[in-house]
DNA sequence: CGACACCTTGACCAACGTCAAATCCGGTGG
DNA sequence: CCACCGGATTTGACGTTGGTCAAGGTGTCG
């Protein structure tokens, strides 16, 4: 992506059209879902709606911190830089999914929208008054911290511990599994990302990567479906080959 | 450590002698310091102290998760495992630092002494009553899990893409920054975990830690100070090498 | 003093990275 | 419709970092 100006066009306040209660992601994310008409309505005086083109950035490593963001349609990738220009995606964002929960003073990572994609946006300073008035708010936010914990954990052992076969076969069972909680479909998996980000996300190159598919499709595990999906011929085998079965 | 049962020494409450209040880290936790008298006058009515021998388990992975813990005296390290027995050492704690944040249904991790160590123990059930009490305490794991969330980022980074050179720079550096943040003095580095502890923690083997260790020395960065200790000669050096300087 | 765990060092090896070339594919313009 | 362009992907040949295996060395604790 070559430097290019962010261009997030806002909404000042969600339209009455499309209230919080009839938003299209109120089940499957963990902020919307589940709260009290009154909690709802709070978080519906303070949102507004931003729009992400393919490649554009919704956040910037470094930067200060004003405002979280939950993905609506699309995905995203966040990701972080050494110097010299190594990367580390630190996860692939979709619909439900939050962005920038760390309530630190600047962002932890940069994140750039995978498609084109749209976010809810909720002012950091705003979202902690909620927070001190709707106090069950900040336990969803607990919970949804305590979730990605769990699975920073999982990817640090995938990264300190597993071959290039075992990070594949994590990897596309983890997107699968979560296509399935998204649409009840969980096949085939769609990858919107590249396979330079899934490298960078497995700790591994685009070349090792590309030879990794082609070892789990040559043994039938997986199935080349429409460009950018594959399909999970032997599931239960994916799974073994995950942990080195 | 061979199957050995945990004997966990716990007090019904803490003693009148030692109220939460006077405790000896209460300004390091991000739990217990910067809490009203009543908070904390509720964290002490449903706090515990247990006491853990080298090599005790505190939590294991998989059990149902009852109790959060805060480390008060001695380091712990938390790790999960492979089917095969491939470790990743995903974090060591330190006083002040929270075990079990995340408030999922069973542990994602085992956490084991690495010397004698004294933690405070907090019913799950009991500490979700007071955190519907008291908003605030919820604000602070909140912030807690942030920014054990930034430091899994970190750590990410490290295992995807840092070379050994650079994983066991960091890991000193880190180490001393956290030393100073305790206890004023970061020289020289303790080190209460093993080479094997240091591998696992940052995706290499013991050989590689050893060698490693071994060059940093010849190099003048580091110098070997007491068993267990190393002495940052060239702070700067290290910093450089952190980022492949 | 001896057993044992931990650490260090050396020789060799393999998984994965690097470099390079061929192929595929979507988009563009004639 | 079709030739061409540029980026993404695949594949091959080869190199390197860090792993494996093995042999001491060192400190600790009965």
């Amino acid at each position: 992506m070559p430097l290019k100006l962010v261009e997030i066009r806002e909404t000042p306040a969600r339209t009455l059209g499309a209230p919080c209660s009839a938003c299209e992601i109120r089940d499957v994310g963990i902020i919307c879902g589940s709260l009290t008409a009154a909690e709802l309505g709070g978080l519906q005086r303070i949102v507004s709606t931003v729009q992400c083109a393919v490649g554009q950035a919704v956040i910037h490593e470094g930067d200060p911190a004003e405002a979280l963001f939950n993905v609506v349609a699309g995905s995203v990738k966040s990701y972080k830089l050494l110097p010299d220009g190594r990367r580390q995606i630190t996860g692939f964002l979709f619909p439900g999914d939050f962005l920038g929960i760390a309530l630190n003073d600047t962002y932890a990572y940069t994140a750039e929208a995978l498609q084109a994609t749209r976010l809810c946006r909720f002012p950091r300073r705003r979202m902690e008054a909620l927070l001190a008035e709707y106090p069950n708010l900040g336990q969803r936010l607990l919970v949804e911290a305590s979730n990605e914990l769990v699975a920073a954990q999982d990817q640090m052992l995938l990264l300190g511990r597993k071959t290039a076969k075992e990070r594949l076969a994590s990897f596309l069972l983890a997107l699968s599994e979560r296509a399935a909680r998204l649409d009840q479909s969980n096949s085939p998996v769609v990858l919107p990302m590249s396979r330079g980000d899934i490298a960078d996300y497995l700790g591994l190159t685009t070349e090792t990567i590309s030879r990794t598919f082609t070892q789990l499709r040559r043994s039938g595990v997986i199935r080349q479906a429409e460009r950018g999906e594959i399909e999970i011929v032997q599931r239960q085998a994916l799974r073994a080959l995950t942990e080195g079965g």
